[in-house]
DNA sequence: GCCGTCGCTGACCCCGCGGTCAAGGCGTCC
DNA sequence: GGACGCCTTGACCGCGGGGTCAGCGACGGC
């Protein structure tokens, strides 16, 4: 499966990945050709082909590595903060600063949440995730005696806060990431109805 | 624009468009394909472009009329409520309850979102009902005193939640509409940390 | 200098797509 | 019955897609 590349074979390939990544995002999957990929960089087809299996291939690559990337991301900022209120907090935090930082990565996920064809995939790389963040609302709830409720459902309604904010606040008008950070976190924990009290 | 159709004529085009929304809520836009759409009413394929554009144009279409008809049940059930509160509780309610009848037209536009083609169709649609739920959310909070929030955060922090429960637990595990949007609406009003209280 | 391996070329193939159109029913009204 | 207009047919077109492949460097080891 891995060709064994040298270093600058390696190179060529990362260019392609970075390039493919750029398009992919602005333009979607069905609507960025291999022939497109090739031709901004230069090159042959060939070295498409060369390099990948298939574009389908590549795309899935590319996906993948970006939701490990995240997932990375998360569990180092997570670290081993006991309290799993703040647990969640650190979650929703470092997952906006990788989304701020990685904007591509992110509209391809949500390109490939829009295809069929990549959907299970986007899926797959959310479940680990969801079950850890299920578990700290779970936590949550027991060591707060908070209201009952059902850990999965509030853990994918805060990933439906954290994408949706994300997706309309960051590549848009650059809004600064704390800001709408803040407002993710407050959101998720308070809700609406939260009274005003410390900051 | 408008043809003048016949009863048989607009029979034919009905047909064809709950058949094209089937099939793109299943398939995708990209991967449903003309042919497939006439062979699978056992028809020619110059039917189609007698009663439309274009593939394009149909898609449209399709994805105009639900945001209409989820504009209008959301309208209806909001009714004359004065309590923002219990006006954004309303408008969630009967969100998911509509997508609940109509889970393809609810996954047609989560393809359409995904597709950059049609993605400003979706906002255009969104953005209505958004400047509606944030003047709620704005006199929600000036009503109750409650902490200063961004109210166009809050409503597409709302909005996220929803369009997330709904994608999930609606149409793959048959969950009773209803006990989403009370988790819904719950999870909006308080948050994680709402403390229990009447029910 | 020679050869092998890695990287690259780009013309080419095949296919399926969206879309067209000349021609042929079929219903209806006179 | 004839004529007209709505509806239908399905072979056909051009295009652009993903993917292939025979052959051409070019660089490194011997």
């Amino acid at each position: 499966m891995g060709k064994q590349l040298t270093p600058r074979g390696r190179q060529r390939r990362d260019q392609l990945i970075a390039f493919a990544t750029a398009r992919f995002a602005e333009r979607g999957y069905h609507d960025t050709s291999v022939a497109e990929l090739v031709s901004g960089l230069g090159v042959g087809k060939g070295v498409f082909y060369w390099y990948f299996e298939s574009k389908e291939q590549l795309f899935v690559e590319i996906l993948r590595q970006a939701q490990l990337d995240l997932r990375d991301a998360q569990r180092a900022a997570i670290g081993s903060e006991r309290d799993p209120v703040r647990r969640i907090e650190l979650g929703i935090r470092s997952t906006l600063a990788w989304i701020d930082r990685h904007p591509d990565h992110n509209e391809l996920i949500r390109v490939a949440a829009g295809d069929d064809r990549f959907r299970h995939h986007v899926r797959r790389g959310e479940e680990i995730a969801l079950d850890d963040l299920s578990k700290h609302v779970k936590d949550a709830i027991v060591d707060r005696d908070l209201r009952h409720a059902d850990p999965e459902m509030v853990a994918q309604a805060i990933l439906g806060v954290v994408g949706r904010l994300a997706g309309t606040f960051l590549p848009g008008r650059g809004a600064p990431v704390d800001a709408v950070a803040d407002a993710a976190v407050a959101f998720c924990l308070g809700g609406l109805l939260a009274e005003q009290h410390a900051k």
